[in-house]
DNA sequence: CGCGAGATTGAGTTCTCTCAACTTCTGTGG
DNA sequence: CCACAGAAGTTGAGAGAACTCAATCTCGCG
């Protein structure tokens, strides 16, 4: 899989789609000696969405199941009147995989930047894979992975007691995401504010700020604006004390 | 669903198989005719653990899935030498199903008190399910179900910023999940120590003590050593700023 | 009954937050 | 293309929250 790059104002940097984690409902079955590919009828791919714009909204009725295929979200909840940050998705993720079997949206989700989505019908996705056993597997497959991954970004970022360490799991938590899904560990914009980055990691926006600057002087990152650049993973692994990403 | 109480010494209080994560699998299928109960040769029951042995540690190969059928858990990291609590498992809960897809067992499982197991191997499972549709697609029930209760776990846990929310967070996400198992949600035992869930929590044992008494002192809960019961619901979910109990 | 783990309490220190001022960046309209 | 306005980012100072350390208490178990 070869590693990509940052992305140019006129072309969207799409994931590929082998690096997407909805890729294989996207991979036409073999039923018999009959191949069948559902993406056509099934995924929307590509669907355009602004900078600002709202994906869907806490208590939307949920139908769609969302795949990134350019773009980052911001996922949030609204609790005592004012939103609160809980997680942002990156090219190749999936959005609210837990709606499956669920009505309504847990949270709302939000375009960080110019963002292209893939679509799936929560419906007909259900009905082909209760039809055909080994769509059905590969949705398992597709729910474990998910499952395995929240966990591990929840291991991650829960264990970790103070601030400095809270900052280290969540730039290693981002490089080990990018990385899944092709992109560069070492190099990645944040594409969120430090204030998101702050709210989400349950810290003022102040310290977020005083903290990279104390990891950039300890020379285990680079920052310049919304450029993170990481100089020493081995260090910074240490420092969260989970090996996620080996670097060579 | 009846409410059930504390356990007494002699017979352990084992959840209702109605309330278990596993029952779906439990429950036998109907295949055109015939009926297929594969509890017998699938599940081994109430396998028992005695208070402070280990299930299994991280790094083992993870060949199992667990429910608890009575007793409680808690699940452990090893970081930098030193271990921490990642979170804990009660009655009727799974434990580790994300090992369905993946080899090794992630974190450690260590017995809070005696506690009795239902264990399924894996490989017997999968095979099954790959030849019944139906079984199949309980199994992904059960995963999307185990995938939504860690979000909304993670989201409770995760968004609430000083110790006071953390704390209450805490108790409402252990009540609405002895609530979820058939339990009296407003009356439980914490069979934790306040180190542990100290470390859980990313709190000192001693902001822990301080705060329980704290809402003890609101009477918002009443806590004597490791009985916890829970006075004003509503007043505790406003402080979460999440509603997951309806209390009467 | 006595031991030891766990729980509790107090005092002092450190870390993180809040508030406020200021700078830089970004996008928009002239 | 520049000017401007608002949003985002940065920095410093003081306040408050949570931590650490140490002493003491309590309870369950042998």
């Amino acid at each position: 899989m070869s590693v990509k790059h940052c992305k140019t104002a006129n072309t969207p940097d799409y994931v590929a789609c082998d690096a997407c984690k909805l890729s294989p409902i996207c991979t036409p079955v073999n039923v018999g000696e009959h191949a069948y590919d559902f993406t056509g009828t099934m995924v929307k791919r590509r669907h355009f969405f602004k900078k600002g714009t709202f994906i869907f909204q806490q208590g939307d009725a949920a139908s769609l199941i969302y795949a990134i295929s350019a773009g980052t979200l911001k996922l949030l909840v609204h609790v005592k009147g004012s939103e609160r940050v809980i997680d942002f998705r990156i090219p190749g993720e999936l959005v609210d995989i837990s709606s499956l079997n669920e009505g309504l949206h847990t949270y709302s989700a939000q375009a960080l930047e110019d963002t292209y989505l893939c679509e799936i019908g929560k419906e007909t996705l259900n009905d082909i894979a209760s039809q055909i056993p080994q769509v059905q597997g590969r949705l398992m497959n597709v729910v474990n992975k998910e499952l395995n991954s929240i966990q591990k970004s929840a291991m991650l970022l829960h264990g970790n007691v103070n601030s400095e360490e809270k900052i280290a799991a969540f730039i290693l938590n981002l490089a080990w995401r990018y990385s899944l899904s092709g992109y560069s560990a070492a190099q990645f914009k944040l594409t969120m504010t430090r204030t998101d980055i702050a709210d989400y990691l349950g810290l003022s926006k102040e310290t977020v700020i005083r903290l990279f600057k104390k990891l950039q002087q300890a020379e285990l990152i680079k920052i310049r604006g919304k450029q993170m650049t990481i100089l020493d993973m081995d260090k910074l692994q240490h420092f969260v004390g989970i090996k996620l990403i080996s670097s060579s």
